[in-house]
DNA sequence: TTCAATAATTGTAACGGTATAATTTTATAA
DNA sequence: TTATAAAATTATACCGTTACAATTATTGAA
């Protein structure tokens, strides 16, 4: 693992373990040069990797201050990941509707940069949290990237099984939103009601080469939908 | 200005002068170096702020590259700022419906840090794109850091007064967002019905220092909402 | 030609240093 | 005491270097 992460991950350990709360102070750059014997680049890194998470705030000429939001439950939009990480405490589930091999639409061709004569892998899930409808989503995969997928797979997380069962590294990813309202089909599978409100994400997922091989649209249970974003300058 | 940024974006504006498509491979990093005469460091750090804005990725062994979302007309998420970069090129306009000094909700105080007896400003007011009703915003800015406001500011753009006419530095914001029904005095200000679909965004913006200066919450109209974000690992 | 081994290319990690800007603390003067 | 100037603190900008990992291009054998 790389040196900065390590130090980002003990740092934000040490934050976590003290439950240190908004704005207080943590020890000066120096101070973590010495405890961690790593350079002062090093250091920065690390500390700047925090910042962006949202974990500190750093002000010149001050020191290292902690950062923390208040609200419990929110999906973080930034770490991306299929929100596994954001909500790990939590109960959560997935039932495979369908999961198939199929031409994708033109939709998905264009958003995958594939032809539609091109195999892709099709999966229709719902996803539950604390045994309420959370979203129902559908994905489609590039198959000559995601050469194989099962039911299993898909009940437990495809991201997971890309990453370690492939060995293929996730870039990053473009997340188009909207809301709108619910058809017929969609509020029955959420539990809700036709023309309730829904809101919908697509993504695209590229592998660190930038070849997309995931596009997805989720459409979320309103009621569960809280997101939130810590945002820099 | 910093020499990484303005390297940056001299690099953004030689992307979109040549309107260079994504995938496209950028010169080497030896040569942008050589080009704007900087360190290894000054450079990589301008690659780096550019590839967390979404402009290009970079490869380790292969090159730098073009990423491009294709879709127009989104609000980018990650550059806050309330908006007004990211629609630069659209029509804006806002209509001030109530500006006044008072005291905080419960809430507001809250999330601004301060007590229910302290002064804040608050501002109501309707935003326009293209003629057409985007979103219903209601502020509360803390009166001891912005200790000034009024609807001529309101109307055009509170930030860049915070920053130019008060010389403040914005630090960061948290943004919550969820979505619900229109009651029916939104849905009369946005020119929809009760119980249509609204997008609801509640965001705390920061000085540098951490101290919050304002709590607003916005409720956008569902057909104007269209967000993005492009993420990183 | 095909495939595997090797070399070259290219971005990233990590070191360490000097200078500087923002903030806080201390000292000084009124 | 209060305000002001100076000094100390502290993170950030920027420089430059070595080592390394991932990818791509080249070579050479079968």
């Amino acid at each position: 693992m790389l040196k900065y992460q390590q130090i980002a991950d003990e740092i934000e350990h040490y934050i976590e373990e003290r439950e240190l709360q908004q704005g207080h102070k943590l020890p000066v750059l120096e101070e973590w040069i010495a405890r961690f014997e790593a350079s002062k680049s090093t250091l920065t890194k690390a500390l700047e990797l925090l910042e962006r998470k949202g974990v500190i705030f750093q002000v010149r000429g001050s020191g290292i201050f902690v950062r923390r939001h208040k609200r419990k439950g929110y999906i973080s939009l930034t770490s991306n990941q299929g929100f596994k990480k954001d909500l790990e405490d939590f109960k959560l589930s997935s039932k495979v509707l369908e999961l198939d091999v199929r031409k994708p639409t033109r939709e998905a061709a264009s958003n995958l940069n594939v032809s539609v004569d091109d195999d892709v892998y099709y999966v229709k899930r719902i996803r539950y949290i604390f045994e309420q409808t959370l979203c129902l989503e559908e994905s489609y995969f590039n198959k000559s990237i995601v050469t194989y997928l099962n039911r299993e797979i898909a009940e437990d997380s495809v991201f997971q099984y890309v990453k370690e069962g492939l060995g293929l590294k996730v870039g990053f990813s473009d997340q188009y939103m909207h809301v709108n309202k619910l058809n017929v089909e969609e509020a029955n599978y959420l539990g809700l009601k036709k023309d309730d409100p829904k809101f919908v994400m697509e993504s695209i997922f590229y592998l660190t080469n930038g070849q997309p091989f995931d596009f997805s649209r989720v459409t979320y249970n309103y009621i569960q939908s809280q997101f939130f974003i810590q945002a820099g300058e």
